[in-house]
DNA sequence: CCTGACATTAGGGGATTACCCGATGTTCCC
DNA sequence: GGGAACATCGGGTAATCCCCTAATGTCAGG
């Protein structure tokens, strides 16, 4: 993954043709109806933003674009089915200058990078002020891109040690699709609960979960599903039996 | 603790000497500031429901609840410092008729019944409906308690079936034998490997852990292996990020 | 001492998964 | 356009899961 180049290139310019006094319409998408309710206060209660519709899968979500052509998109990074990655590879897809801002619920670091080189514009937490939401909202709303001083300065670190970086944690190794994976293996899902999740077939479940222990040095299915759940529940994965 | 005593023991009457006419006042304690603002639109929408206070931390909750005496708290599961769980218990030992709804973002059902057990009154995900939530904190406002359907029913079967003991802390319930095994697969161990450390028949094995997943109400081994590695690194005060 | 409840052990058998292969299509980069 | 990585699935065998049943051992109470 270059993040380099694909930091750049989701530089977007504003939506054009939009009067600068008509209010910014906002798509909420997340799973959660009292954080939809949060965000919709927290937009309506601004002069120049509101609401102009949410929904919980990611499904709905693309249709309700189509219909709805939202100034930005507020989604969540893990959604019922299909998750928020997919999402945001479709929008951007579809509406190259659309406004993406991406909200997790943990502070996986991890998830931000990915994101932002699927064509997210912006990458927030939920543990993030009410401020700072809205000043992520507002950058993504003017075609810039959002992220927490944290993950920018892991990021800038990353850049400028020339993509020859060795991480120090073996998850960056991992694809996304296999984070994805081992994230429902984290939640305590089965390997056929994975599959019926992501809409996959139980063997490629299989096959992923298979190239997730080499990467990480996992013997044994027992000890991939301790790396898992301790590593979603924000524990370093603990010591190896 | 049997369920049956906790459950009408945990009935509390209303509070007293409050005018029927004032509004509710409500204390919220989660760390995630979007699903405050959630919490605090959907109850002030409500005529006779208001927010008296909100915190991010359990320690700042237990000096609000002293000094605001709010007519119910609610409570995020995971907290950042001194999770929810303690809070509940502390609430609880300090203000026996105080209701307490607590709020998970995980569909677990497993942490609904030690949530009742450390005193809760009620256990709602933040994947519920918005009506489920005011519901739920209308209920324990009562003196009731609520629970989702599915783990009322979870909880009903047992005290039918199960000669209605159920230990505050279920792992209570398990011998010294399944609390061997649960503390192998905690450490990464798979079935043989448990079998090979305990000089057992693996077919004995696996008959312990089918009866921990039934003590435990768990479904899957996916969500066996999970709980044990969630208790074990609880043991062990382990290297939290 | 005996009976009943529970703990511990283990097996049978079908369903499911793990784990080793390989194959195909896609995507991205040089 | 060639190559590497990714993602998807299948085949086949061994292992495990998950539902039964059931034989011992232990221990309390009548």
């Amino acid at each position: 993954m270059s993040l380099g180049p694909t930091l750049f290139k989701t530089v977007h310019k504003p939506p054009t043709g939009v009067p600068k006094d008509r209010k910014r319409r906002v798509l909420i998408v997340d799973d959660h109806p009292i954080v939809r309710q949060g965000l919709r206060r927290l937009i309506e209660a601004e002069a120049d933003l509101e609401v102009c519709g949410e929904t919980e899968t990611a499904r709905e979500a693309k249709s309700m674009i189509r219909e709805l052509e939202p100034d930005a998109v507020i989604v969540d990074v893990s959604l019922k089915q299909g998750d928020g990655l997919e999402l945001v590879k479709d929008a951007r897809a579809h509406y190259p200058s659309l406004p993406l801002l991406v909200l997790s619920m943990h502070d996986e670091a991890i998830y931000a990078e990915r994101m932002l080189s699927a064509g997210a514009n912006g990458y927030i937490m939920k543990q993030a002020a009410s401020d700072q939401f809205l000043i992520a909202l507002r950058r993504v709303l003017e075609g810039g891109i959002y992220v927490s001083e944290a993950v920018g300065n892991s990021m800038i670190e990353k850049f400028a040690s020339g993509g020859a970086y060795i991480s120090a944690n073996p998850i960056d190794s991992l694809t996304n699709r296999e984070l994805q994976v081992l994230h429902m293996i984290g939640k305590g899902l089965s390997t056929r609960q994975t599959a019926e999740a992501l809409n996959l077939s139980v063997k490629t479940v299989e096959s992923h979960r298979q190239r997730i222990k080499r990467k990480l040095s996992l013997r044994t299915s027992a000890q991939l599903m301790q790396y898992a759940v301790n590593w979603y529940a924000g524990r370093e994965p603990g010591p190896k039996a």
